[in-house]
DNA sequence: ACCCAGGGTCATA
DNA sequence: TATGACCATGGG
């Protein structure tokens, strides 16, 4: 696991992820990214921003139809303004960021979870970068490079494959970040959907590729 | 004209 | 518990 670090720090470099102004942002992008390209997110965004509308209180009080239009060009719009208001409204009950940094980690995940919208990955996003707590994010791009390197075999739950990582690293929350960052930039390069294997930097080799 | 993108919820069996 | 439908825009 720890190779596999090495190799992808070797080959991108620290990645500096998440980009974001403040915590509230970067929780923002968290619930606008669900099944989203990242540069649909930074469209919204921009969009949220220009209307001053990246803080809890202005998120509640914007108009919904007007939110909907801000927050459209990262899909499922709808979806999305309505998840941005009841997490806001969350998000002041738990006293902001400082109140939600007070608690341990568990009761915090536990409490992110039962607010509509937001599902594991989307709650370890917020509490790894946002919170700064060390819990390793699972995404699609985890699971996948994973499966693909044959480290694990499927089927895997989300909390399986997460315990495997927090068993194989020590609980650095600077290495979590790097770590997630990395994967998805391998990612997004060379594991997709589609295996895009030429000149893929890990010396780590999928069987299945060619 | 497809497939895909840093998910999550809900209905159904 | 385990699938499947649904949400929606933008890029390849």
């Amino acid at each position: 696991m720890k190779v596999l670090f090495n190799q992808l720090l070797a080959a991108y470099g620290s990645r500096h992820w998440w980009p974001a102004e403040s915590p509230f942002e970067m929780m923002v992008g968290a619930i606008l990214t669900q099944n989203t390209s990242w540069t649909n997110v930074e469209r919204a965004i921009a969009a949220l921003k220009s209307q001053q509308w990246l803080d809890a209180e202005a998120l509640i009080n914007a108009p919904l139809t007007l939110l909907e239009q801000a927050v459209r060009p990262a899909g499922y719009f709808r979806q999305k303004s309505a998840r941005l208001q009841i997490f806001s409204r969350f998000f002041l009950d738990q006293g902001g960021v400082e109140g939600m940094r007070q608690l341990p980690l568990t009761t915090m995940r536990t409490r992110l979870l039962a607010v509509h919208g937001v599902g594991p990955e989307t709650a370890d996003s917020i509490l790894l970068y946002a919170l700064e707590q060390p819990i390793f994010i699972i995404d699609t791009y985890t699971k996948r490079l994973m499966q693909r390197l044959e480290m694990i075999n499927p089927p895997i739950t989300y909390h399986g494959l997460q315990n495997h990582f927090h068993h194989a690293l020590s609980p650095n929350t600077g290495l979590f970040q790097e770590f997630h960052a990395l994967i998805i930039e391998h990612g997004k390069r060379h594991c997709a959907a589609k295996p895009k294997c030429d000149g893929c930097p890990l010396v780590l080799r999928c069987p299945s590729a060619d």
